[in-house]
Order: structure tokens, then sequence, then C-alpha cells
DNA sequence: GTATTATCTAAGTCT
DNA sequence: TAGATAATAC
């Protein structure tokens, strides 16, 4: 039963066996924090911990996800499923569905995501009669954000006067009353957003004795990771939980905070010692992952900050090849270029798509990488910028479930109550709001009870009110005795949104509408799986437990194991992860570090963690690329390299690629546009001298949602979800915009985007 | 009053 | 580039 402590290595043996009082194991990029943890919560309980009685808070979902499976490895599923497994906010929002009535919150309470709190703000900006462009949602939402993080209500932090003052000088002095408002009407919508789950936790401990005490109690073993990135208000409730056994176990790395931004607080490791004097601290400074070289080079970057703990990362590795600077002359020559050395190193290592992950800065990047990857023919997968679920078409159909399982959820119902359209405009729609607004009600109350308020609207609106008021309800009626999927797919058709979109046959509606179709399917799915990985009651399939699922889910989430693409993604979302072959882009100044980062030192110092996170995901071998102009918000800029280039000990660089660079160009002008040929040039900037080989033809058709990519030829026999077979009959434009007229057997001659088609190869 | 079209504006990292 | 808003057509 202990065999898998030998594992270990000594350290994080010590680590895992140390199981009572308080912990802290510092963990430096690569050195198995995840598994020090994991093996943890395995050695609890085979030595006859109850899981019940295990707590383990992680930020992402991926983390938790992945921290249940390892655990499932060693002990099997029975008993890892038991444990309190989870994201902070995840793992809250169950509590607050059973304690939260205490709270004034039913248990079906809604989860606003950042879309639905800036428009929330937005309204409520308005009907102050402020400007919208000194008051911005976002600044808006952020500092009430940070004001939630550090548990400051609106009550509390109207009667401040620093802070008052505060937005005086930045000449926001209602922002206080902006606050008190927002949260008045996200309590009125029986809503929370991400921040409140936080806030209402902490309010729970602080304000109900009893409650506390039960989760003392229940918690007698608590584990946190990446605890560099706790905000106070997290850090207090962790400390709260934990008062009692001070069982408590955190794992971090000060050299890995990079959520300074969202209120994330490094002095909270640093702080630790106060808080338990007894605190253990184990260092775990082996690398497993990368190569001497990229470590180094790692520790190189970190010496430039000042607040750190005194580290040295080692490892028993390789010793690697060097650090290749890639300088490019535009954007998308960037692109180009990494999609070569992709294609070259994918046959000259023999390696796969999977292994390779090009990094960078701001979503914005990723536009010209994906050029450059399409042209080639490199199939690959953009994590982020917008999720399965921020779609516009699945936040329709999710907003009509929020609607009936919460009729007060005024956001869900503002999105939907004239879509599909159905006759209620704005004027119509504005008068119902005055009204809900002076009475301080729901808007739901306000079209339920239409005849009790005296409204002016005329009779044909009314009716078309009261239709969609009956349909909600009718479609509430299914909510106990239909399951999930059912009952989805009735609201998809009877709402009318599923024709609405079929009716559409542009090129994005066809992928609307196919996006609705995924996500039913993913809700059948849920239906049929096992077992219900985040909540204790199994087998509830209700449309309800599948939203509250999916409320706290982003795309990262969506694991992609089986399909072999290249990964793009920003830094912060690479976190926790490695990759054999990491290509760091846009290393220019202003884009990394950002421009918004060069005013204080701390934040500088941030966008240097960033990049050490960076460094510290490559396994095998690193590339650094950056280019001399880029296009911004439309223009095309000129940029200088990033200083963070130079701040890498030179030692661990290769620079050849700097010098080489003029006779790419050449090559580039030789050898006009036509067809890209990665062939072709491929000989002119191969790093490394290995000769000889061809370049296969990417066959394969994969089907993530987000992006597609592969090799279409005229002639090929494919097959569409929805128009059946038929054959390719030309090929027209280029990346994203590659068009395939299609003759299907049954539905005729159609024009199809490549990008969102899903076409089958067949012959 | 509502639906459609044209114009404008803003673009950082995320649970 | 897209999403929100303003102007115009129905």
């Amino acid at each position: 039963m202990k065999a898998f402590l030998n594992e270990l290595n000594e350290e994080q043996r010590k680590a895992v066996e140390v199981t009572d009082g308080p912990i802290l194991i510092l963990a430096g990029a690569g050195s198995g924090k995840t598994r020090a943890l994991t093996y943890k919560i395995a050695y609890l309980i085979s030595k006859g911990t109850d899981p019940f009685n295990i707590l383990a808070l992680t930020f992402t979902n991926k983390a938790a996800k992945e921290m249940k499976e390892r655990v499932s490895l060693l002990l099997g599923s029975g008993d890892a499923r038991n444990v309190w497994l989870g994201t902070f906010h995840s793992v809250f929002a169950r509590i607050l569905r059973v304690e939260g009535v205490k709270l004034g919150y039913p248990s079906n309470f809604t989860i606003y995501d950042t879309e639905d709190s800036k428009k929330l703000i937005k309204s409520i900006v308005k009907s102050l009669d402020l400007d919208d462009k000194v008051y911005k949602a976002s600044s808006v939402l952020g500092r009430i954000s940070s004001a939630k993080s550090s548990l400051i209500s609106a009550a509390d932090y109207n009667k401040d006067e620093e802070l008052k003052e505060n937005d005086v000088a930045l000449k926001r002095p209602r922002l206080g009353e902006i606050y008190a408002l927002y949260a008045e009407k996200c309590f009125r919508a029986s809503a929370m957003d991400f921040d409140d789950l936080l806030m209402n936790m902490n309010i729970l401990l602080r304000d109900f004795p009893e409650v506390l005490h039960k989760y003392q109690r229940q918690y007698k073993y608590i584990l946190v990771d990446e605890y560099q990135d706790t905000n106070f208000a997290q850090y207090v409730i962790v400390k709260k939980l934990a008062a009692n056994n001070e069982n408590i176990t955190v794992v971090g790395d000060d050299a890995q905070s990079i959520y300074g931004f969202r209120g994330a607080n490094i002095e909270n490791i640093l702080n630790l010692k106060k808080d338990y004097p007894e605190l253990k601290i184990f260092k775990l400074e082996q690398n497993y992952r990368s190569t001497q070289n990229i470590v180094n080079a790692a520790n190189s970057i970190i010496l430039n900050n000042k607040k750190q703990f005194k580290k040295e990362i080692w490892t028993e590795n390789e010793q690697g090849n060097l650090i290749k600077i890639l300088k490019a002359a535009t954007d998308n020559e960037e692109g180009r270029k990494i999609a070569d050395y992709i294609s070259f190193l994918k046959d000259s290592e023999d390696s796969i798509y999977r292994d390779f992950a090009i990094l960078y800065r701001t979503n914005a990047q990723s536009r010209a990488l994906e050029e450059g990857l399409s042209k080639t023919g490199i199939p690959y997968r953009i994590f982020g910028s917008i999720s399965f679920y921020q779609r516009k078409e699945v936040k329709d159909l999710i907003a009509y479930f929020r609607v009936i399982i919460n009729n007060n959820d005024d956001e869900a119902l503002l999105r939907i109550i004239n879509y599909p359209a159905r006759g209620l405009g704005k004027v119509t729609i504005d008068r119902i709001i005055v009204e809900a607004d002076s009475n301080r009600i729901p808007v739901w109350q306000i079209i339920n009870d239409l005849n009790d308020y005296k409204i002016e609207i005329n009779q044909g609106a009314r009716r078309k009110i009261d239709d969609f008021v009956y349909m909600i309800r009718s479609f509430a009626t299914y909510l106990n005795s239909k399951n999930a999927y059912e009952l989805a797919h009735i609201i998809a058709d009877k709402s009318g949104i599923l024709a609405d979109l079929f009716e559409d046959k542009s090129m994005e509606g066809i992928s609307r509408y196919e996006n609705i179709t995924e996500l039913l399917s993913g809700i059948k799915s849920y239906v049929e799986e096992e077992t219900d990985e985040d909540n204790a009651d199994n087998g509830n399939k209700s449309l309800a437990h599948y939203v509250q699922n999916i409320s706290l889910l982003t795309d990262a989430d969506k694991d992609d194991k089986n399909t072999d693409v290249v990964s793009l993604m920003t830094i912060h979302m690479a976190k926790g992860l490695e990759f054999p072959y990491v290509f760091l882009s846009g290393l220019e100044e202003n884009l990394f570090p950002s421009l918004m980062a060069l005013n204080t030192r701390s934040e500088l110092e941030e966008e240097r963690r960033l990049f050490y996170v960076a460094v510290t995901r490559a396994m095998k071998k690193l590339f650094i690329s950056y280019a001399e102009s880029r296009y911004k918000w439309g223009n095309q800029e000129f940029c200088e390299p990033s200083r963070f280039i130079e701040e890498i000990d030179p030692k661990h660089l290769d620079l050849s690629d700097l010098r080489a660079r003029e006779s790419y160009r050449e090559k580039q002008i030789e050898m006009p546009k036509r067809n890209w040929e990665p062939k072709e040039n491929k000989k002119t900037i191969t790093p490394d001298p290995l000769p000889g080989k061809n370049f296969k033809k990417v066959t394969k058709t994969f089907t993530s949602n987000t992006t597609i990519n592969s090799h279409y030829d005229v002639g090929m026999v494919v097959e569409h979800e929805r128009f059946g077979k038929g054959k390719i009959i030309s090929i027209e434009g280029a990346a994203d915009n590659t068009k395939a007229i299609v003759l299907f057997d049954k539905e005729g001659q159609k024009q199809l985007l490549l990008k969102y088609a899903k076409l089958k190869i067949i012959e």
C-alpha cells in the first residue's frame, strides 16, 4: 500500500509523510509539486483518513481534475471521488448551495460570469446618468472585484474615507454608489458573481459559528495548491477552516506568482510563518521537467527580481540545446517561421503535434500565429480567448436554462426576452426595467404579474410578454420530470432558437447552429456519464445540475488529449502545463513586458515572473521569438526586442538566427507568394543540419470546436454533419477564409468555410 | 415601436 | 476585428 512512497524523492517523501500540523512546500517549477500533493492525499487515505475529511483546493478546474485522476490512479476512483477536491470557487459554490439560505440565497442561485457583471454595471451607470467612459464597466468591475477580494462589502466601502478619497482623486466619486447598487441587484436576482463566492463564503464562516464548526470538523486535512496565487479572501477563509486542527499543507512558488492583478498576494506565503509558528518548510528544488540549459536560463531570469525567496533550482537532466532566439520582420513572418520549425522538428525528432506549444502574452497575438500554422498545414487548437460557453449562441440557450431554474436571474432574462425576436423592443423592455427598479424587484415579477403594475405597454406587447412568460413556465414544469438533455432539447426547439439559427445559411450561421448541436450533445453525454465529478449527489442529471456544473468552467477545461494538435495559449493559461517544445512569441517591449506593467517595480517583477513561468514550461527545446513590426489595432507598429531577452544569461542563448535572417528574407522575395511551400523554405531556415527529410502532408481531420485545420483537396469525398456526403469541386481563399465548394449528394452545391464546416474526409 | 443597417470605438493577463 | 451604439427603414 505504501509502496508508492518509493516513487518520490527524499524531500518529496518527507513533505508527504509529515501529515499533521502546518506545512509549507516551496516547490520550484517542474519539481513535482502536484505529485507531492496527490501523493499526500493518497497517503492520508491509505493511513485511514476518510476521504470526506480531506479538502484540497486548486485554482483551476484543470488542476483539480488532474489531481483527481492521479489520486484515482494511486487508490482507485472510489476514494478519490469522495475527496473534497476542486477549485476555490467550485467548492465554495457547492457549500453555498447548501448553506446560502442563511444569507438569503436560494440553493438555485445563479453564478454571474464577467459578461453578466459588466452588463449589469453598464445598466447601473446608465441609470445613474453617469458617463460610461469615466465609469467604464471593466474598470468599475475591477474596482468592485478587488474590494470583494479584500472582503470589503459595499457597506464597508462606502464607510471607508480613504477609499472614497481615492475614488474622488480618480474622478470616479460615485463608485461606492455603483458598488452598492450592483450588490443589491445581484442579490435581488439571486445571483453571485465570482468574487461573491469567496466573500459570501467568508461571511458564512464569520457570522454563523455553527457552520464554521461544522466545516472545521469536517475538513481534518486541508491542502492548497498554488498558494502564492491566493488573495486576501481566500487566505482568510482557508485560515478559518484550518484554525481548529491546523493540519494544513500549502504548496507554492513565489517565483510563479502571476495573478497579482487579480488580488493575489505573495505576502500570504511570506506571512505563513507568523500565522503558524509551528510551520514546517520543505523545499523542492530538483527540476524533473527541463534541460539544464533551460533551468539555468530560468534561474538567471528570476535573479533580476528583488523580491523573492532564495531557491536553487537544479536538475539532473541532460544539458540540452541552447535557447534559440528567432527574429522576424513582421508578426506574420513570426508565425510562418514558428510553423516551419514545428514541421521540421516534428519530422527530425520524431515528435507529434501535441508535443508543441506556442505561448504568448496576449490573446490578440494568436491570429498571426494561426495563419502561419494554417498555411503550413499544421493542425492546432487555440485555448482561451472565447471559451465555448462564452459564445453568444451558447450563452443564449444557457440563458433560457438559467431563467427556468432561477426566474429572478435578470441578466439571463433580459438576454432572451426578445431572442429569438418576438417583437419586444427597447422601449417596452426599458419600461419594464424601470418599473422593476422602482419596485426593487426582479424583472420576472413584473412580467409575471404584468397587470398588477401600471406600465404603459400596449395590448400587442402585453400579449407577447404573456406568451413568453407562459413559455418559460411551461418549460419549468419539466425541470424535475425530465433529464437535462430531454429538457434542453425541448427548450432549444420550442424557444425557436434552433429554427432561428437554422434559417441563417451564412457560414457563421451554420457554425452557430453547430455549436448549439454540440452543446446539446455535450448535455447528452453529461446525462449519460456514470458519475458526476463536481457534485456529491451522484446521479442527479437535472438541467439545474448541469448548469451548476458548467458555470465555472472555462475553455482550458475541455480536455482534448485525444487529438494531436499544436496548442496555442496565453502564458497565464499555460501555467502548470509542460510541453517538450515551446515557442514563446512576441518578446517585444510594450507587449511583453506589457506597456501597462511598466509603471511600478512590482508590476514589472510580475511580468518577469510570467516570463519565468513561460520559460519553465519547456522540457526539451525552447524558442523565443520577436518581430520587428506588428499590427496593433489596425496599424503596423515597430517594436524593440524585449528587455527580458537580454536578462537571460547569454551563455544559454543561440543567436544564430539573428544573423541568418537576411538570407531568409531574400529567399522570401525570390519565391513570391503563390502557394506556400514549406519544403522550400525549410532549407533556408532549417537550424539544425538534418537534411533529407521530407515533409509529410497532413491528412487528418480534427474536430475541436475552436479551430480546425487540415488539408483538403479538390476531388476529395467528404462528409458534413448536416449535409451528408459530397465531393469537393473547388477550394479558394486562404487561412481562416479558406472556402470549399462542395457538391453534396442530397443537398446540392454549398460553399463552406473550412474553419467551421468540420468536413470529414472519406476518400 | 421594432428591425435593419451603418458608423464608431476600443483592444491585458482569468476564476 | 468585433461588438455596441446611432441612424435609418419598415
